[in-house]
This record gives C-alpha cells, sequence and structure tokens, in this order.
DNA sequence: ATACAATTTAGAATGTTTCCAAATATTGAC
DNA sequence: GTCAATATTTGGAAACATTCTAAATTGTAT
C-alpha cells in the first residue's frame, strides 16, 4: 500500500496542489487495481469513507485529473461519464444490466487501418465499446 | 421521392399506427440520405417545418424506431443521444467542435478478433468512435 | 503571521430526457 | 360512417447528471 507521499506526489507532479479532498479522492482511485468511476459513484464511496468532500469538487477533481493524464474519460452511455484509471489506450465491455465498465485486454481486439483526420484536425481518441446484453430467449 | 403510403407501409409494418406525428418524423428521418440526429434537433426541424409535434412525441418516436429496428441510438458524446438512419452495423468519427457525427466508410476501419460474450450474454453491439479534435498548436 | 491566490462549497441554474394525467386521435366492430 | 375501446399525443412537471456562482475556506509564499 502506498504512503501518503506518493498520491501527493503524483498530485504534484500534474501540476495541482495536493489538498486534503484531491489526495483522499487520489487515495481512491489510484490505490488498488484500475478503476472505472462515475462521479456521482466516486462521490458515494468518498462520503461513506467519511472523507467530506462535496459533489461539486469530485466533479473539478475528475476533471483536473483527466486534463492531467491521470485519467481517461469514456464515454459508454448517453447520460453519465466514466472515468478510467488506465490511461492507456485500450477498450471496454460495457454491461448494460448494471452500468458496469469492464477492460478488453489487451489484442483481444485488433484494430486495422485507420482513417485520416480530416485538415486541421487531429484524431483524439478511438473508441471501441462492446456492449453486452441478456440473452432474451425470443421463441 | 417516396409517396406518403410508403412511410405508411414502413411504420405499419414495424407494427406501429401511422399517425400524423409518426409519418411526418419518417419523412423527415427517412427520406433523403442517412442521417443523424438528436431529439432537439429534429424536433426543430419539425417545427421549421411547420410539423405539429410536441418534442415528448419526438423522443417517443425516436426510441419507438429504434425499437422497431428502424434507427440505430448512437452514443458518443455524454450529454445527448444520437439517432442514426443508418441501421447497418458501422462506425463513427464524432467532430468535437460542432457535435456532429459522420459515418466511417466501410472498410476504412477493420476490426480483428472479438471477445466472446460472457454466459448469459450476448454482443449487443460493437461501436467504433474516431473522436476528432481540432489541433491545438501547442509549441 | 500575513496577504494573496487557489480551492472548496452549497445551492442555484442548465440541459437533456422521462414521466404524468388529461386531451385527442386512431382503430375495429357494427 | 358511428361508436366505443384503445392507443397516442401533449404541456408541464419531475428527474437526473452536470456546470456555474459567489461566498467561505484553505493553501502558499513571503
Amino acid at each position: 500500500m502506498h504512503p501518503n507521499s506518493y498520491f501527493i506526489e503524483h498530485i504534484r507532479s500534474a501540476g495541482l496542489s495536493p489538498t486534503r479532498q484531491r489526495v483522499s479522492l487520489a487515495k481512491l482511485l489510484f490505490q488498488g487495481e484500475n478503476r472505472h468511476v462515475t462521479a456521482e459513484n466516486l462521490y458515494k464511496e468518498a462520503i461513506s469513507e467519511k472523507i467530506s468532500v462535496s459533489l461539486a469538487t469530485v466533479y473539478n477533481t475528475l476533471h483536473q485529473f483527466t486534463d492531467a493524464g491521470m485519467l481517461r474519460e469514456i464515454t459508454v452511455d448517453a447520460n453519465r461519464s466514466y472515468f478510467d484509471t488506465n490511461t492507456k489506450s485500450h477498450h471496454h465491455f460495457y454491461f448494460e444490466k448494471d452500468g458496469k465498465l469492464g477492460d478488453i485486454p489487451d489484442g483481444m481486439i485488433t484494430l486495422g487501418k485507420l482513417p485520416e483526420a480530416p485538415q486541421g484536425t487531429k484524431i483524439k481518441s478511438v473508441d471501441v465499446v462492446v456492449t453486452i446484453a441478456h440473452v432474451d430467449n425470443d421463441y
């Protein structure tokens, strides 16, 4: 388990002040395995861990971490933003039933040729989402 | 240009009653080229064409058409749903600047192997979104 | 310590989408 | 065509995620 100073350093090196809230949220996000969180569920988790933080700060922090390259924002559902602690390019399963995301192991999907971006633009990201639904035995 | 009866038949064969609103919206959606619309912008278009319809009906109709397989819902942005009149599996450019979608011509992206869906589930869709951003000359 | 700047906060505001109950339109039987 | 039964449409309210705002708090550099 990482010491506090690890998270403080992580935040500092992103150019942000290591405030109490940012350090606490960084711990939740980065101390274990890679995670996929929404603002609302990170907020609830923080509250249940007795971390005093407001929902607005959770939003601010998620965006600041994203801008700093510590998180990646994933769009799989038109009503919610997900943030992924794994910033390396990789793809996702989206389990419709419970709204959970899963990583698609590297190499499990291979993208072939990619189109060129038009003049004056660049490809910001290529996201593959495999949506998983329940089998409805329709017979 | 298709006659009215064409759209009425299209709607009937989807198991829906061809109401005035549904026929009018179907005309906007299906009479020309393939389109990518949001509820809000289809609603505005209808109003500007003097079609009297409410926003709630536009939402209902888009979902009914989607359930009937006449439209495909595309998720590219966490704040808005897009509906595509092209229901064949294909992929999209998303132009961040103006929130517009574009089709990626068939064959321009090749997907390699695909993962298996877990027991009791099936792959509902595989969506590839190539997000196009402006070049920010950061130097 | 002090002062200046940055951050956090609660609550209001926004934007999209869904819900609701009343009004209207559509359908099928006669 | 008329009528009753059913389905659809509607405006407005509600729900939801997210952003904004201005005041209060905290962090930082001196």
